[in-house]
Formats: structure tokens, C-alpha cells, sequence
DNA sequence: GCCGTTTTCGGCCCGACTGTTTTCAGTCG
């Protein structure tokens, strides 16, 4: 059995982590990390690639080649063994705790012989590591709280869950003077930390924090630090006409950063989150808006979702950055469920809220009927059903598509018949059981759903859950070539919870000319809205509008359908 | 360990904040 991508990015991820510990040199470490993200991105099979495209990924050389090439053939490397064997397993894992790194962990385990949590807990409450040169009763104390919070498992925070988190941060602030930054603004599925950048005067924010904050981690004027129930706020204070540069740098990612800063070098100057220093002679440019700094360093503003080091930034100082989908665009919603089913809205209920949408269509795709899919339509209910959409639509602005999602069943048959498929406008497929099916069968059973000539969409293709359920084991690789030839879609499911398919694997489909369909699977009014998550994913998958069905009108998705 | 319109060797992003310190190390993003 190869291993997977997953496998071997936290082979990397582990090697990198033990440099770390025996106190390698930095940059050796920050080669295994950048590799361990590379493997963890690319949407097909790392298991798959010759020792030439591994070289050919950027961050890649030739001994990292042959290194991933043993973790895929073997599960490790001579050496990974050896560093292993050297240090002790639990000191992994007390670099999770906040503010222990990897030199803590080295000299808790030299000067004290600290090696796992449990033994840091026991030295803390026993007063024994203040006695530590470099340490004292705050650290003793702040690694007590850590080892408490590490143990609670705060975990990171969908998009929903982040907007919330935003809400709350939003009453110690004044509209108009600041901006969410980071992964969230970045449009990451998942969020940590919520990065703010503020233009308001540091004194009256921190007292004003101080008010809503569960904790006050850091407290400065350049940079406070607060927590809200388990999830960390960090907010940067900025003048106005910094604000650019300020935005810019807690944007990020950290590797887009890196490389931005790599081009201010390669020009004279340095970057940070001031404005742009000449090196030789001084002197600070400041920059109150990101376009400015991206005309000065000569390339395009990047949108935030493109921000990933993933090539953006040459398209960019190309001025060849693809133009990418936006709210505007998106004209209807491509999955939707409804009262008949485990929805709650009826047919009137959901043109009315469609149209108050500026939606020119709804599918309507309920749940086929199947093992565990309760009150799931059968053909003399879908027949019901499109007798009142005829209804509906005679007076609804938005019209209602008559469409189904259809279990693809164990064995890879819908649970439908073809004859009833047929006469829907169209058809989404899913997978709704048997998650945990070996990943070849998993594969052909989807490919053979899109086999059909009349499965349209392939609704939330690897059935992850964030925070709950494992994507299943699929070669999207085959799954991606097969779209292509089936001229099948392939869903972006924009439920917070979902958010399936990921970025890289659209962005895959996008440039192998598939087309995409964001559904929001909402099941009342207000998860319609949540399409909005569905544009960001979009976004960070590179497609234009174009690339989307919901962009196009009913007439032109209708006959693509036939 | 990677990488090269200055370089195949010698660089590799940059700064805030805290704690434990008399000038800095460590962590974080």
C-alpha cells in the first residue's frame, strides 16, 4: 500500500518538527515544512509522480525528492528513523501547546527531562521548572493554562463559526475603521486566529476590549491579543496611511508574505508591514491601500484568495491573473432541498425566497428515496412534485428547476431509475453511505454515477465534514479526467460545514476545462445565503465565471443538461 | 535543504510582545 499525500506531508511535517528539537539549522527546517505543505496541496497522487515532477514542484530539490519517494514507497526514511530513535515521541506533541516551541522543549528536556505533557504538568505544579535558568513563575504558569486549553480542544472555526467570532470582536470596534485580515479574509474553509487590522487609536480599543475580552493575551499599541471563549483575536493598530502595507502583511499567507518580501530584496528594498524601505538609503514609503504597494512593486493587486504562493504572484506581475467569479455573477443556486423532504421551506416558500435573492432560478434537488434517507421522493412524488413547480413557476420571477439529488448507492447503481432521471431538467448524484469503502471501489462507484447519461452533478463529491467526518478515499485525479470526458459538473458545496470540493481539486477541475456548480444544500430560507461561501471557495479555486453553471442562464444550463 | 537576469556558494522575511534579563531569547504570525 502507498502511502498517501496526507501521509507523507505529516512524515515531512514530523521530520521537520525533530530538526526542530535537536536544534538543526532553520532554514534546513523551513525546506521539510514548505515541502510537507506542497505534497498536502497537490490534488492528485504524490504516490504518482516521478522523481522529475517531484523535482519540478517548487521548493523541491533533489534530496527532498528521494526522500518522499521512500516515505511513499516505505512509510519512512533511514533518517527519519534515526531522529526518531533520538528523541522522545511526546516532545512532538508539546510543541502543540501555545507558547512552547521547539527551544523550550529541548532545554525542558535537557535540563529537566521532560518528555511528554503529562511530565511538564507534573514539573509546573511542582514548582520545579522556575528553577530552570531562562525561566520563571509567569512561564511555570503560562504553560499550566496552555497544557488546560491543549487538553480542551479548541478546534478551528468554520466560516459560519468565524463570522460569529468576527460579530462579537465588532462591538470593541467602530465600522468603517477596520478590516478582517488573515485566513478569514483569505477565504480559508477553516479559520484559527482572527486577524484585525484597525485604525482607531490603540488606548480606547484596549479598554474597550477589555470590556468583551474572555482574556487579554498581549496587550499593546501596536498589537493586542485577546481571547473570545477558546478562539484567539489578534488586532494591529495602524495609522491610516499605513494601512496598505498593514492589511497586506496580516493577510498573508506567510509564504505569499515571504515571497512579496523576496521581490522588495530583489529590487533594493524591504517590506514590511510599514510601507517599503529603500536598503541603502532609507527612508519609509508608506502606503495607505494594498493597490498601491502591488502597482509599486510592479504586478496586479491579488485578490485575497488568490494569496497562497501558488503562482499567483507571477500571473500578477504578468498582469495575467485570471479574472475570478464574484457574488454578482451567481444567478441561481444548484442544490436545494425542501419541505417534502428534510427541508423545511415549501415550493411557494422557496421561489418567494429565491426571488428575494435576485435568483433567476432554484433547483429544486430533494433526496431520492433510499436506505436511511427518510422521506426521500419516489417516482410518484417526483411526478407530484413537478405538477407543482409547473404551478409555481406561472407566477414566480424565479423560476423553479425540477431536479433531484440521487443517492449513488454502495455498488455505484442511483437510486432512481433512468426513466425517472430522465425527466427532470436536472440531476445531482451523492454519496450518502458507505464512506469507508476501499478508495478504488469509492472511485469507480462515483465514476460510474457519472457514466449515466443522466447525472449532471456530483454533489458534495468527497462527503467530508469539517471537524467530524474524514473526506473518503478518492483518486480525484480519476474523478477530475472523468468529469472531463463525461462532461459531468462537479459540485461546490457551500454549506460551512462541507465546503466540498476543496480549493486545489477545483482549481485541478477548472484548467482541465470541467465545469463547477456551487449548491448551498440548503435546507430552510436562511442557508441560501450561505452561497456566499461558495463564491470564496470558487475564488480560491481560480474559476471565472464562466466555469460556473449558477452563472449562466436557465436557458443555456438547461440545454448543456440535455 | 533549496536556489540562481548579481550568485553553483552563501544567502535564505520581518517585526511585536513577553519573560527573564541587564541586552536578549523565544514564540508567534
Amino acid at each position: 500500500m502507498e502511502a498517501s499525500n496526507a501521509a507523507v506531508a505529516d512524515a515531512l511535517t514530523l521530520f521537520g518538527q525533530l530538526l526542530e528539537i535537536t536544534g538543526k539549522d532553520g532554514f534546513k527546517i523551513r525546506a521539510y515544512y514548505r515541502a510537507a505543505e506542497e505534497i498536502s496541496r497537490l490534488a492528485g497522487d504524490v504516490a504518482d509522480l516521478t522523481l522529475e515532477e517531484l523535482v519540478a514542484i517548487p521548493g523541491i530539490g533533489k534530496g527532498l525528492a528521494e526522500k518522499i519517494q521512500s516515505l511513499v514507497a516505505t512509510g519512512t526514511h533511514p533518517e527519519l528513523e534515526a531522529l526518531k530513535a533520538e528523541v522522545p515521541p511526546g516532545l512532538i506533541e508539546l510543541l502543540d501547546l501555545e507558547g512552547v516551541g521547539p527551544k523550550t522543549v529541548h532545554t525542558l528536556w535537557m535540563k529537566a527531562g521532560i518528555t511528554s505533557v503529562a511530565e511538564m504538568e507534573k514539573a509546573a505544579r511542582g514548582r520545579r521548572i522556575r528553577a530552570i535558568r531562562g525561566f520563571g513563575e509567569k512561564k511555570e504558569q503560562e504553560f499550566l493554562q496552555s497544557i488546560a486549553r491543549y487538553r480542551s480542544q479548541a478546534t478551528r472555526l468554520n466560516r459560519a463559526e468565524a463570522e460569529a467570532v468576527v460579530a462579537r470582536v465588532s462591538a470593541a470596534l467602530t465600522p468603517g475603521t477596520f478590516e478582517v485580515a488573515g485566513s478569514f479574509r483569505r477565504g480559508r474553509s477553516t479559520v484559527g486566529d482572527i486577524d484585525i487590522v484597525s485604525r482607531e487609536p490603540p488606548p480606547q480599543v484596549n479598554a474597550r476590549l477589555r470590556g468583551i475580552a474572555d482574556e487579554m493575551i498581549d496587550e499593546g499599541d501596536r498589537k493586542t491579543s485577546v481571547r473570545l471563549g477558546t478562539h484567539r483575536v489578534d488586532i494591529r493598530f495602524t495609522p491610516p496611511r499605513q494601512f496598505g502595507s498593514m492589511l497586506l502583511y496580516l493577510t498573508g499567507s506567510k509564504e505569499f508574505n515571504i515571497r512579496l518580501r523576496e521581490i522588495a530584496i530583489g529590487k533594493g528594498m524591504r517590506l514590511n508591514e510599514y510601507g517599503l524601505e529603500d536598503r541603502k538609503a532609507g527612508g519609509l514609503r508608506e502606503f495607505p491601500d494594498e493597490e498601491s504597494i502591488f502597482t509599486f512593486l510592479g504586478m496586479d493587486w491579488i485578490p485575497p484568495e488568490l494569496r497562497e504562493d501558488r503562482g499567483e504572484i507571477a500571473r500578477a506581475q504578468a498582469h495575467r491573473l485570471p479574472p475570478l467569479v464574484t457574488a454578482a455573477d451567481i444567478r441561481g443556486d444548484l442544490h436545494v432541498h425542501t419541505a417534502a423532504t428534510d427541508g423545511t421551506l415549501t415550493l411557494p416558500d422557496l421561489a418567494r425566497a429565491g426571488a428575494a435573492r435576485g435568483y433567476r432560478y432554484l433547483l429544486v434537488s430533494d433526496h431520492s428515496a433510499s436506505l436511511g434517507i427518510t422521506h426521500g421522493l419516489d417516482p410518484e412524488r417526483i411526478a407530484a412534485q413537478a405538477r407543482e413547480i409547473v404551478q409555481v413557476n406561472q407566477t414566480s420571477p424565479c423560476r423553479l428547476l425540477h431536479g433531484i439529488e440521487v443517492d449513488i448507492l454502495a455498488d455505484g447503481t442511483l437510486s432512481l431509475p433512468a426513466t425517472v432521471l430522465a425527466d427532470l431538467d436536472l440531476v445531482v448524484a451523492s454519496i450518502h453511505s458507505a464512506f469507508r469503502q476501499e478508495k478504488d471501489v469509492m472511485t469507480r462507484r462515483i465514476l460510474s454515477a457519472m457514466a449515466s447519461d443522466h447525472v449532471d452533478v456530483i454533489g458534495h463529491p468527497t462527503g467530508r465534514l469539517l471537524g467530524s467526518r474524514e473526506a473518503a478515499a478518492l483518486d480525484l485525479d480519476r474523478i477530475i479526467d472523468a468529469a472531463a470526458d463525461t462532461g459531468t459538473a462537479l459540485e461546490i458545496n457551500a454549506s460551512p460545514l462541507r465546503m466540498d470540493l476543496d480549493d486545489a481539486p477545483i482549481r485541478q477541475a477548472q484548467e482541465a476545462g470541467v465545469k463547477l456548480a456551487i449548491g448551498t444544500d440548503a435546507h430552510t430560507a436562511e442557508e441560501l445565503d450561505h452561497v456566499r461561501y461558495g463564491v470564496v471557495l470558487a475564488r480560491r479555486g481560480w474559476c471565472a465565471p464562466g466555469d460556473l453553471l449558477n452563472t449562466w442562464d436557465a436557458e443555456p444550463l438547461l440545454e448543456w443538461a440535455r
